[in-house]
DNA sequence: CATGCGACTGACTGAGCTGTCAATCAGATA
DNA sequence: TATCTGATTGACAGCTCAGTCAGTCGCATG
């Protein structure tokens, strides 16, 4: 979302560089963008202030001024990221329609969108799994956010039970779902020659039918 | 397997610390098990040749002289973790029944064998796959082995279809168990408060009845 | 005993990084 | 124009860490 010409100027449209100047919340934001795409293309352990100020083309100075420090910057930029993705679901849901079949696929559609599903974002993500064990901060951050995405997943996977039928344990059917979403995302990270979204989705897919086999047969592609 | 006591002394049972010198390859294998600790209770940034040295009990500059560089240590410790796996996955299947059934239970169970889901070796997975986007040289070695165990297992859900009449496409299918396991191991290392590993394997069986709804219907626990 | 070899140590160096701060700059306001 | 406020810079201090190296130690062998 962010990232262009914040002071629309009609006549300099040919030098949309930074002013030299940005008001406060533009400038954290471009900043945490930076800090994204840096944590994507370096990992954790190479990203250095240095590296994101160059990236949003400011001073390492300024993005101390306005984060304060480092440890600051990242938990800020997981924030969020999970901010972003929380709304995103919470959004998707709120469109769906009533029938729990609907919510499960509007989720679903919703982890593969292309606003979440970016090869930095999941890169990113990849970067702070990989150091959440030694970091209560986010794990308490990210762990708060997975925690409230389960239980409403565990209350549709009831639902399905209720409305259609099935007879599936809740809890350990919503985790399956979600750690195969998660599942596929670390793949398209870590794999050498990944394969399209659409293919992670049908993947995806691909258990969710094996699970609820009366469902999702003409569910199509990713949104 | 490593880290007992490297010189059976009869008489010094009280005293098992290190001797001062050891041979080479025990020596370097007792590093690569310091490597894994500290990765998994530090996380990869944080992680510095002189704690890896002081968890072996020995100075840093022996862990610079057995592995040369830093950057080689990880990459060492790397190849070890991802041999183990494979060594584990391949006798496990060296050992299983004749149908692809047993194939497929024997290869999960594996996954799951207190020698490979350990906390501190899934966490150091989770370490290496948190830079991996950055460091092409971890990427294409865990993509070869990666690549294998694939295969195999394409060819195992071909001889499902096969042999006891389904009809899924064999790579999704594959892919689909794969990060199942992946997704589950990532739940452990990063969830707050994790579930036990015979959960997870039971979250990951509930996946495969699913998709195999005529097996696996007696499969036990865990080995 | 002497000699050699490989394991081992710890002080040192140089690079790179985070965080600080005084000075500067741009724009709004009076 | 003068002034004030807040964004911005860049030099600098202090520290951590990877890697080097000269020298020590323990053991085996002649």
């Amino acid at each position: 979302m962010p990232m262009q010409d914040p002071c629309p100027d009609p006549d300099a449209d040919a030098a949309p560089a930074n002013p030299r100047t940005l008001d406060r919340d533009t400038r954290r934001l471009q900043v945490i963008e930076a800090t994204i795409d840096c944590l994507a293309e370096r990992g954790f352990s190479r990203t250095t202030v240095t590296d994101v100020a160059r990236r949003a083309g400011i001073s390492h100075g300024l993005v101390l001024f306005h984060f304060q420090s480092k440890e600051n910057l990242l938990a800020e930029t997981l924030d969020y990221l999970a901010a972003e993705y929380q709304a995103n679901w919470q959004e998707a849901l709120a469109l769906a329609g009533p029938g729990p079949e609907d919510q499960i696929l509007a989720l679903l559609r919703a982890d593969f969108s292309p606003a979440i599903c970016t090869p930095a974002r999941l890169a990113a993500w990849c970067a702070y799994w990989g150091e959440s064990q030694s970091r209560p901060l986010y794990q308490s951050r990210c762990g708060a956010n997975d925690a409230l995405y389960n239980r409403t997943l565990v209350e549709i996977c009831r639902q399905m039970n209720l409305a259609h039928g099935y007879d599936l344990n809740p809890e350990r059917t919503a985790r399956l779902i979600r750690i195969m979403t998660e599942g596929v995302w670390l793949d398209l990270v870590t794999l050498e020659g990944p394969y399209s979204v659409a293919e992670a989705f049908e993947t995806v897919m691909l258990g969710i039918r094996a699970l609820f086999p009366r469902h999702f047969m003409t569910a199509g592609k990713v949104a």
